[in-house]
DNA sequence: GTAGTCAGTGAACAACTGTTACCTGAAGGC
DNA sequence: GCCTTCAGGTAACAGTTGTTCACTGACTAC
């Protein structure tokens, strides 16, 4: 039988998801660095020492944080980078894909907003690997697009970090919206607008 | 005799700076949420009650850096936007002044970055309103330029608001650079070329 | 010159932190 | 059935934290 399934593998995974989302909770209105192994513990239930038997640090539960915030994400952008048609299309996919991934799992994308800058030097190296990964990805499909005839390599990836630096300020309008209590609609036309005026740009690049 | 030229207010603006740089010097590798009272108050030299004599939280002191850093930013973005010649030129102009500032402050404009999403909401909200005023600001100007014939007051928000987080990205990249021992002539040119792709954008509005 | 103001000190407080060494008892392999 | 493994618990450690109190003594206003 697989070490997976069995009874007491299955309770240290319980575990284990208790301290994640304790942190997860606790991280909605504070940061990580600020963060005592502690007070997590406490909030999972769970002593102190327990903590130990699964991150020796809090810099290790935030790594483990960000796998667990990107790793579904890789899918869903390969996705909307494949959907054909016009370039106002895809945009409105990847402005529809980052609202739907802020609406199902709020205090992850939360926690990415803030701890990419954030003061705990682990997570956010670990955020920003993930993130050249992304760009790398999204870079490789322009270029395979006619639109970028003639266009030099760092061309491409100064058009792609935009796109990724834009998909996290459209995540981060989506919360901060969120917390006022208004709908989405303004955030996201802001967002496809600024897409769409990317794209005029880049179709009528260089000038 | 003006109050502000007293031996003891003078020695009071003394703490408050030593107190203002210990934090900063601090928070080059921390988050403010993570750094504590009684922290600062030792790396200024004073005792942990002094402190309060000057700020009764840490969140206060956040808020204080957070003026200080942006203050002298208002004329300096005032005079590029009161650059004359064409939109590349003036895309330069921005992207040098970002870099002269995060050249003459850059643990300010670190701090800046970290907790313009960071986990003291004070300091989020002080930096968030300040950003609104850059935004309403550039708009202004924006709207008042002859290419934004026909433009929404929406669709120049949309605008401005990219660009001041396009300021933004551009400041973080140049930390990242720095600490990497790399110049900025990549950065800074990455960042032309995305100013000017998004000029480009702005002139075919609305395609 | 004197009385008052007030920036900074010193000591104490209860509460909390990360980390350790050792113990417990149920699950797993044979 | 028994022996091992190991997730989790208990108790204690030295240090640190924010906050309070009464205090000193150089400056200032009158």
């Amino acid at each position: 039988m697989s070490p997976n399934t069995g009874v007491r593998e299955a309770q240290r995974r319980r575990t284990r998801r208790a301290l994640l989302d304790a942190a997860l909770s606790q991280l909605e209105e504070r940061s990580l660095g600020s963060l005592g192994l502690r007070e997590v513990a406490r909030a999972a239930g769970v002593t102190p020492t327990a903590f130990y038997r699964h991150f020796h640090d809090m810099g290790e539960l935030g790594a483990a944080l960000v796998e667990e915030a990107l790793a579904s994400l890789h899918e869903t952008v390969r996705d909307v980078l494949a959907e054909t048609g016009d370039a106002a299309r895809r945009g409105d996919a990847a402005v529809r894909l980052v609202a739907e991934l802020v609406r199902s799992r709020p205090a992850h994308v939360r926690f990415l907003v803030r701890e990419r800058h954030g003061g705990v030097a682990a997570v956010r190296e670990a955020i920003d690997g993930q993130l050249d990964a992304f760009a790398d990805e999204i870079g490789a499909t322009l270029a395979a697009d006619p639109v970028s005839a003639g266009w030099g390599a760092d061309d491409v990836t100064m058009l792609s970090r935009l796109l990724v630096d834009h998909m996290f300020m459209t995540a981060s309008a989506c919360l901060a919206a969120s917390l006022r209590g208004e709908d989405w609609s303004a955030v996201t036309r802001t967002a496809r607008g600024q897409l769409r005026l990317i794209h005029l740009g880049r179709v009528h690049w260089p000038g």
